[in-house]
Formats: structure tokens, C-alpha cells, sequence
DNA sequence: GCGAAATGCAACCCCAAGGTTGCATTTCCT
DNA sequence: AGGAAATGCAACCTTGGGGTTGCATTTCGC
């Protein structure tokens, strides 16, 4: 189940695929519903190569699956990857305002 | 205290800043204890001027803050906002696997 | 006072990435 | 069967971002 041991790389992946608009409005409009490139590409101003594009990049990081239905490809959001490195950061952030605090309260013991 | 209403715009700011190794290695460094831009050249494989270019957008998305020191300029690591958009980012994870799983749902009581 | 260290700014290089057009192929539907 | 729709693949264009070098400026320490 899990993919490895260090999730550095993947974090930056993760936040690599969710670092571009376009991207946000494809996971938003998928958030709507199933679709297919073809039909995302109707409701969102970029060709539909470019859209294929991004699904790719969104399907490497475990963002998107995707089901065939007949001729064409649907894709589907996935959120257990995002939860899982959205908490890892939240941890890490955690940690740092800890460490903060923890040298704010040195300082107010002198 | 709040920056404004739709927190998007943060949000892709903010996994755009997390979107690069250097600047993890940058952030793990600062983890470590506050550091200048030279000081930083100096444990980094880069040059001072990328660095410090770094610190400008990690400072932008409020990631780290500048605290001076005599002539030199330290940074610190901040965790709040990583920390927040992380949240951000793990109840929209944990909405789209709420909607996969009412999906699911639906089609087994079929 | 003066050299050395820290910083700021600007011009420049290079490449990956987002986007497009064009074409070939498959597959559904009437 | 045959046309329309969906997809895949490839070549190509262009911009932004990561990185560098070079120089000017400030400021600490001896």
C-alpha cells in the first residue's frame, strides 16, 4: 500500500501538479463530476491536448484515476493522496512553529 | 489578519513555493536554526544570489521572515501558513473521498 | 581609517513546462 | 457501411523561472 519511505519526493510532486491554475480548474471541474478530456475541454478555455497534458501529470501524482466507459476516458478525482501530503505538511509546519515557540521561551527565561 | 477572502490564490502561491528541491533544502536548513543568505551559500550547493531569490518568494508566501542581526539578515522558518493551506488542502482531499465513497454508495444500493 | 564580509541590484543564459497545430487511429452510432 | 466523436502521438513555439556573473553599496571589526 504505501509507495516508500521517504515522501519528500512525492510532496514536491504533489505540490509541482498543484502549482499551476489550470490544473485547479480541472481538479474543481472534476470535483463536479466524472469527465473526459474531451468534455473538459468544452467548459475550460485550453485544447484538449493541453488538458491531456495535465490529466497525465495530475494521474502521476495520484490525483486523478481514470475509467473507461466505452470509447472514451473518464477521469475522477482522488483525495487520499492530497490528505495524506497536506497532513504530512501540516506536521512539518507544526513542527517549526514548535520549534519557534520553544526558542521564544529560552529567550523570555533570561 | 486575515490576508482576504479566497484563499486559492494562497494556495497555489503556496505549493508553487513548495514546488522546488532547492527550496526545500533551503527550509530543512533554516529548520536547523535561523541562517543569512551567505550563510546558507555557504552549506548550499548554489550561489548566494539564487538563494537569496529563494528566500524572497518563500518570504512572499510568508514561509519564512527576516529578523536583522547587526548587518546581516537572518531568516526564520515560519510554520503557520504552510500549516493552514495544509487544512486547506486536506478538507478538499477529504470532500472529493466523500464524494467518491456517496458515489459508491449510490451505486451499490443499485 | 580600512579591509573584509554581507547585502542589493541588474543583465544575462538556459531549459523545462504550458500551450498550440496537425495528423493518424480507434470506436461508437445511425 | 460510413461519418462523427474521442483519443494518442509528435513537432513546434514561447515564456517564466532557476541559476550565474559582475558590480556597487553598506557595515562590521581591528
Amino acid at each position: 500500500m504505501n509507495t516508500g519511505p521517504s515522501l519528500d519526493a512525492t510532496v514536491v510532486a504533489m505540490c509541482s501538479a498543484l502549482a499551476d491554475e489550470t490544473r485547479w480548474s480541472i481538479l474543481t471541474a472534476l470535483g463536479q463530476g466524472d469527465a473526459s478530456a474531451s468534455a473538459l475541454a468544452r467548459s475550460l478555455p485550453v485544447t484538449r491536448q493541453a488538458i491531456a497534458k495535465h490529466l497525465g501529470v495530475l494521474q502521476e501524482v495520484g490525483l486523478v484515476e481514470t475509467v473507461q466507459v466505452g470509447r472514451e476516458v473518464r477521469y475522477r478525482v482522488i483525495g487520499t493522496e492530497l490528505s495524506a501530503v497536506a497532513r504530512r505538511l501540516d506536521a512539518i509546519g507544526t513542527e517549526w512553529d514548535r520549534r519557534l515557540a520553544a526558542i521564544k521561551h529560552i529567550a523570555e527565561s533570561i
